[in-house]
DNA sequence: GTCTATAGGCAGATAGAC
DNA sequence: GTCTATCTGCCTATAGAC
């Protein structure tokens, strides 16, 4: 259940806001570009948004419950050693951030965007998101497959999985998945045997 | 030799915006903001720089060459094995990023705020500092250090490196340098016998 | 090199008709 | 739920005195 309307319509124009967020940015987009491509004038975004922050708190919360909810499926059905759940959880994260290449991508880059308020009550979205992580990577850890200060490991890992977004090619001969093989490839010490 | 003007003065006045850049946004730093900092009124800036989007221009620039003089000097003094460089490299990379955590910072997040004539202008630089990277992996891949695609390779140690600035505390128990030396022993197969 | 004053534009948001 | 019209405020940038 949540705090805010869900009518299908905001969902709608939520995603489109996502889209407009990830080209020009938070601060760049302006509420009669958002307008527009929704096909409303200015003033009728206010009818489905209080203002343009909850516009991006929209966004934001759309972005990291799609993000935990295709994580955990993914996990659920991937086996349980410790090299299929991170390499789970790494594909899970990329496709979010460079499938859709939308809501997800904004949570990350414009969470400092978010007033007081909608950063309070999106905190535990994220911190679940980031606790999954956390619980694959300490697997790995456990299982010897990979070594290291649990902290540090998943900070490293989730930063390059999310600078990818600055230099991923859709159109490129690389699928998310090709990406997440070798990430977990390079942090893996026995994994180079079979090459 | 420069396209500008780099008097003293203005130098100073690069520095300070650098910092405002950092913890506002550039988009959200207004030319007051800047100019209050500066100790001044938001007219007198218009002395020193064109417009506001030559400043950013001048922090970008101070911020990468800085990048790339520390990054060179660093490779000059560390002694030649491949792992030695690669440490080097890192520590320099995180030196700039979260000791001044200035400008390089703003060089490498708000790279995309520039105008296109600009970016043509500071590409050279930003192309140089990562051939640097790339020449220090590929360095680590020759010597067998680490294994995988030189391209993805850098691009993930590079993201796990720039995503520091986003979590990082300055005042807790981890220098730089801790950081720089458990990522490479994160990517590197061999360097946990000695744990 | 800094000031005051202000032009000119566009931003976010509101009110009330339909 | 969308429109038109508009308010109010802040933004970048300029002009000219000191």
């Amino acid at each position: 259940m949540n705090v805010v309307n869900e009518s299908p319509r905001r969902k709608e124009l939520t995603r489109l806001a996502a889209q407009l967020f990830v080209q020009e940015g938070f601060d760049r987009t302006t509420v009669r570009m958002l307008a527009q491509e929704m096909g409303i004038k200015s003033g009728s975004l206010f009818h489905h948004f209080r203002d343009k922050q909850e516009i991006l708190a929209a966004v934001i919360e759309e972005g990291t419950q799609n993000a935990l909810t295709i994580a955990r499926h993914a996990l659920e059905e991937c086996g349980d050693t410790a090299e299929a759940r991170l390499h789970a959880m790494a594909c899970a994260h990329l496709e979010t951030l460079l499938t859709d290449r939308n809501a997800h991508v904004v949570a990350l880059y414009e969470w400092r965007r978010l007033g007081a308020a909608a950063r309070d009550h999106l905190s535990h979205l994220r911190d679940a998101y980031e606790a999954l992580w956390e619980q694959v990577i300490d697997e790995a850890l456990d299982a010897g497959l990979i070594h290291g200060d649990r902290f540090l490991v998943s900070r490293f890992v989730m930063g390059a999985l999310n600078w990818t977004v600055r230099w991923y090619d859709p159109e490129g001969p690389r699928k998310p998945e090709d990406l997440a093989h070798e990430l977990i490839a390079m942090i893996t010490p026995s994994s180079h045997a079979g090459r």
